[in-house]
DNA sequence: CGATTGAATGTTTTATATAATGCTCAGGAA
DNA sequence: TTCCTGAGCATTATATAAAACATTCAATCG
């Protein structure tokens, strides 16, 4: 499954397949297409992998872990405090999503051909997501801003409460500039949120000190 | 636009089309069967509707009365406080949406065909949502539990943090009780943020307060 | 004269034929 | 043995012809 031990030879094949996708689309790109660009025969493809959707899989793998590290470079950011790390995530995140739909329909179209048949790409994208999310809360939580009982848990919630701003199946309406208001109105409540559950969890943690004294 | 004011003739016309639009779908369905029903010729069709297109808004629009009207009777539930009518809203709405997409797949053909040719429809169902929305906010600000300064506003900030779970275009994964579990994670945190809100304007009223006196 | 008709019209769907494509495998090259 | 080829098969996509359709309007009706 991981893109570096991948033999010689696949690679090439991948890298054909990748510049044919992303400049013709999957549909239009075709198997006889990414041999002659690698100088082989088509048969031969499938000795390194199973079926042309298999070739998008890993092509969008690496394409997931580019973006999931991107997320991830918020998260390491050390001039950020944590609720600033939430929000930059989220709005990177928006980002991300509108550049990718608006001005690449040939990711879309790949995308949506993908998550037809193999959804299982989307719960591993999106949990790949939650964990960087989960870091940034666990972070939260440790310095008292967040009060967070399970992280992932809590990233699934925040990541359905972004959907409209991330996913690609919406997006028609509306321009940039608005979504990414709106984006933010739903951090500001969320934020709140977080600021009663740890104004809450300290008032708890007094009261039971209260009584054990 | 209102139905009440529509003719004897063109409500016949709705009646019949609506019928056959829940039955067979929005392309299965002729502007001659809707005129044979009528005992009419097509050609007639067009003196009380300007195209089969504009049959379809009427049809949402009147649906979209009922859906709303079902919403509008959690806000004038006299037994539920500010915050469960805010749950039950978002609940309702989406127990309308799974079933409309889930078991009507008829219905789902209609929004998609219409939101395609008219966008409009789209945003007016929108913003009547977002009044009876509004009004449960307002409730809920004159009772000190919400402290929401623009009601409007603040109702589209969060039918965008419901979108996961009110989305036609979504659905596709997940079954009823885990969205339902996930939307209520979303609710539970969005009303700790308007906690977070009115426990906030108590504080700077205080403070005005005590600076005055 | 307003209401209605139904054949005519241009467009869209659908059915069908044809070409292209994904994939396999018996065999050849290294 | 390992890697590779390319013609062949079954499936899918594309192009084309035929049918159905939404819409219009001159003619008809009450």
């Amino acid at each position: 499954m991981p893109t570096e031990n991948l033999d010689e030879t696949a690679r090439q094949i991948l890298d054909a397949a990748s510049r044919r996708f992303l400049h013709y689309g999957y549909g239009k790109t075709t198997m006889s297409e990414i041999a002659k660009d690698c100088n082989m025969s088509t048969g031969n493809l499938y000795r390194y992998f199973p079926s042309k959707l298999d070739i998008a899989e890993m092509f969008v793998h690496v394409l997931r872990r580019e973006q999931v590290a991107n997320l991830r470079s918020v998260m390491d950011r050390k001039d950020l405090k944590p609720r600033e790390k939430l929000r930059e995530f989220f709005v990177l995140k928006f980002k991300i999503a509108y550049e990718r739909f608006h001005d690449k329909p040939k990711a879309y179209e790949l995308s949506s051909e993908l998550l037809g048949s193999r959804p299982k790409i989307a719960l591993e994208w999106e949990n790949a997501e939650g964990r960087v999310l989960s870091e940034i809360l666990l972070e939260g939580d440790a310095q008292g801003v967040f009060a967070v009982e399970d992280p992932p848990h809590t990233a699934k919630i925040l990541l359905d409460a972004a959907y409209r701003f991330t996913s690609p199946a919406v997006f028609h309406e509306g321009e940039f500039d608005d979504l990414a208001t709106e984006l933010n109105g739903v951090i500001d409540l969320v934020l709140d949120g977080f600021s009663w559950r740890a104004a809450r969890r300290d008032t708890d943690k007094s009261a039971a000190a209260g009584l054990s004294a």
